[in-house]
DNA sequence: GTCAAAAGGACCGTTTCACTCCGGTCTCGA
DNA sequence: TCGAGACCGGAGTGAAACGGTCCTTTTGAC
């Protein structure tokens, strides 16, 4: 089964849509973040530490700690949550490299990629954490 | 690097344009594909079986047989020619299978997934094998 | 009958996935 | 200042999927 978005991805954008429910500059624990998603806290971890480079999350650490969003809800999308976590979005090795792909020329299946590859990537590109959470928590 | 197709699902598509641009009836062998396409040719034959199976090629056993199209290539697009190789496409495993994802009612991710898959369908679903070939070899 | 070709099943090395563990470091609060 | 609480970061790991290979059997044309 291909074209399946990976469980990281799937936690970080559950765990940042928790996290888009606190007011600005609220953070949140590892361990509240994980049991409130049901997600396995270790794991999670990692997730957040990726989300974290990426430039998309900000930690505090120390007692008190936690884990909060970078920018504002609505300017983060599915899309850079999923790419932080698993890498750049290709739907096939060929859209992603054309250097790889000699045929990318002449190739019309290389076009249906990119046109399909778009596609995705505006749906995705399209949703932010604010869209996606529930009403917020105060 | 989630979200990608395999490479068994890149070779099928791969074939199968190939295959598209013969007449109607004609067969081309294992070989013959594997090589015109530089797909590992026992790797192909994998492949093939399962687009047999799938009813989108047909074979012919013994002396000068080979696979064709089981129907014209303006019927058989890239989403049946995938789902036969890698299985459904599902973006998600909460899109694949509602029972599973108790967030399904109330859950914005879900819809949000949904969305993504539907455009993804649409677009794989909208190109057929006669789009993609070059222009017949008579 | 013989040769060409697909059918189908077993096998296999490598990579990725989905985690886990643990020592280290930082920070706050008492 | 000391210690508990929390993140940092790198190494490790079992299972599964990926990307094939190989070999025997069956089928069909000549």
């Amino acid at each position: 089964m291909g074209l399946q978005l990976t469980r990281g991805g799937e936690y970080a954008v559950r765990a940042m849509t928790y996290l888009a429910r606190f007011p600005e500059g609220h953070v949140a624990s590892l361990r509240d973040i994980g049991q409130a998603q049901e997600i396995p806290e270790s794991f999670l971890a990692k997730i957040l530490q990726s989300l974290v480079h990426a430039g998309l999350a900000v930690s505090q650490r120390g007692a008190h700690g936690g884990f909060g969003l970078a920018r504002p809800a609505d300017q983060i999308t599915m899309r850079d949550v999923i790419e932080a976590v698993d890498g750049p979005i290709s739907v096939n090795l060929c859209t992603l490299d054309p250097e790889d792909c000699k045929r990318s020329g002449d190739c019309e299946v290389h076009k249906a990629w990119l046109r399909a590859q778009e596609q995705l990537m505006d749906v995705l590109g399209g949703v932010t954490l604010h869209s996606l959470a529930p009403q917020p928590v105060v």
